[in-house]
DNA sequence: GCCGTCTTTTACAGCTTTTTCACAGGGAGA
DNA sequence: TCTCCCTGTGAAAAAGCTGTAAAAGACGGC
């Protein structure tokens, strides 16, 4: 959270991600995220359209080593995922890749 | 899957692999494959226009010695020349060397 | 302490992938 | 041609991975 300050604004589809202003907006509107959500969810932007494996995520977001068989990274997506679902019906930004990781894209295509 | 990083991509007639990104291109467009697919396409690609026997094949994706009788590499090549076939239709990319073991090539040619 | 909120851990069902097996068909040498 | 071994492949069994609810733990405010 700490290098929250200096990162720039992201803009994925009707996502924006402010990580300088702890503050995701959603088609304009603030979406409520606890920090991990929100410091998850900021990771995965920023590697957007790329597979991401759960070691990254997990070094980047708890910042330690990933403990092989934690799942935290798994339950802060279900996490998200909903309240994405919430925020944007019908819509799927986080996609799983099974045996690789996830991956982020506002845009509905590839893989 | 660990030592994907690092792995440079590799071009080959329209594919393109790109290990550190767990992805295979064909004409641009992304192939879906399983980790074990993945693995031993790169292993082929890797040393592309060369038999390699199973055994080479099964201790560089397998990660482990050679079991004779073992069919795991034979299955697994089946899967991929299925999904390459969906993809480029008519193309034969692995070739089969009778009692020796595979060859990637790219090119149509060469035995 | 007691609450409310957030985070971590656990458990399990459901699903996907991997492995194993069996058999048909093919290739090479005698 | 005959025989033996090798390969292709579908399918069943086994193993492994993911989604998710819920329990358990942490932490701060009142």
């Amino acid at each position: 959270m700490e290098a929250a300050l200096g990162r720039p604004p992201l803009r994925a589809g009707e996502l924006e991600v402010r990580p300088s202003e702890f503050l995701v907006l959603v088609n304009g509107e603030p979406l409520h995220l606890t920090v991990r959500e929100l410091e998850l969810l900021t990771a995965l932007v920023e590697r957007r359209n790329r597979i991401v494996t759960r070691e990254e995520l997990y070094r980047e977001v708890w910042g330690e080593p990933y403990r092989k068989a934690d799942r935290s990274v798994d339950v802060y997506v279900g996490k998200l995922r909903q309240k994405l679902e919430d925020a944007v019906p019908g819509r799927r930004f986080i996609h799983t890749h099974f045996g690789f990781g996830y991956r982020f894209a506002a845009d509905s295509d590839r893989t």
